[in-house]
DNA sequence: CTGAATCCGATCAGATACTG
DNA sequence: CAGTATCTGATCGGATTCAG
């Protein structure tokens, strides 16, 4: 069973690859995690994501919309109102990504730990070559 | 308790963007999951991994030996030798991972359905707007 | 306010050639 | 076998401008 949950992992075009690809590109997870405290304007999610540009935040949507993860509402009001829900399936997601970050968040001293060793073995490694 | 876990998201520039960053690229996540049944050598990775090229194989390794998820051991022999194996670190992350993968594998459909939904109303717009 | 469209520099990643 | 180095086309993404 564990056999047939892996077997994806080796063919490039499969339909789960192209979906871990979107899931997991630089802003989906942070849109989730807003959206899933509650519904927010376009406005809200770009003060609240420091550093995403106007462009990525609505091609980001797009996706996630696309994907049947976010619903769109627009208010046909002036000035325009367009508030960003997380769908049912989106909240499913969410607990997925949740122990993501809970995991990066328990282990990132381990992380920098290790990534210390490593660049201090490097460059022990590199000043030998430099001097032989 | 939950808003001190969801407090990081505000910030580009803190640890657990990066670290996720790094743990959600193209093909760690195949590489991870390929080393948690086993240790591997570099051109078996390569062969298992479909459309990775020798390149990116290589960064992407490197990247996960830096972080500690990946340890890389050189056998002293002709030819060459290189074994890839996951770390303690890299088995607990596995497990997140694989929850990920579990989750989309369950709902590609509902994915699947969801865009076809969504680029039907795209196209129905657009004959809409074309001949008003 | 909420976008769409365009331009353009920066980065990424594949192909290729070379090495121990 | 297991890489490194380099070149180059492709893609990404920020800044800017315009529109409903």
């Amino acid at each position: 069973m564990d056999d047939d949950v892996w077997q994806w992992d080796t063919r490039a075009d499969c339909e789960v690859r192209q979906i871990l690809d979107r899931i997991a590109d630089k802003w989906s997870l942070l849109v989730i995690a807003l959206l899933e405290r509650r519904t927010m304007r376009f406005t809200e999610l770009r003060r609240e994501i420091d550093g995403v540009s106007q462009r990525m935040l609505t091609v980001t949507l797009r996706h996630l919309e696309r994907d049947g993860l976010v619903e769109r509402t627009v208010h046909p009001v002036v000035p325009p109102r367009v508030d960003y829900a997380l769908t049912p399936l989106g909240a499913t997601l969410h607990e997925v990504i949740k122990s993501l970050v809970v995991w990066t968040e328990e282990h990132q001293n381990h992380i920098a730990v290790a990534r210390s060793a490593y660049d201090a073995r490097i460059a022990a490694e590199e000043r030998l070559l430099g001097a032989p």
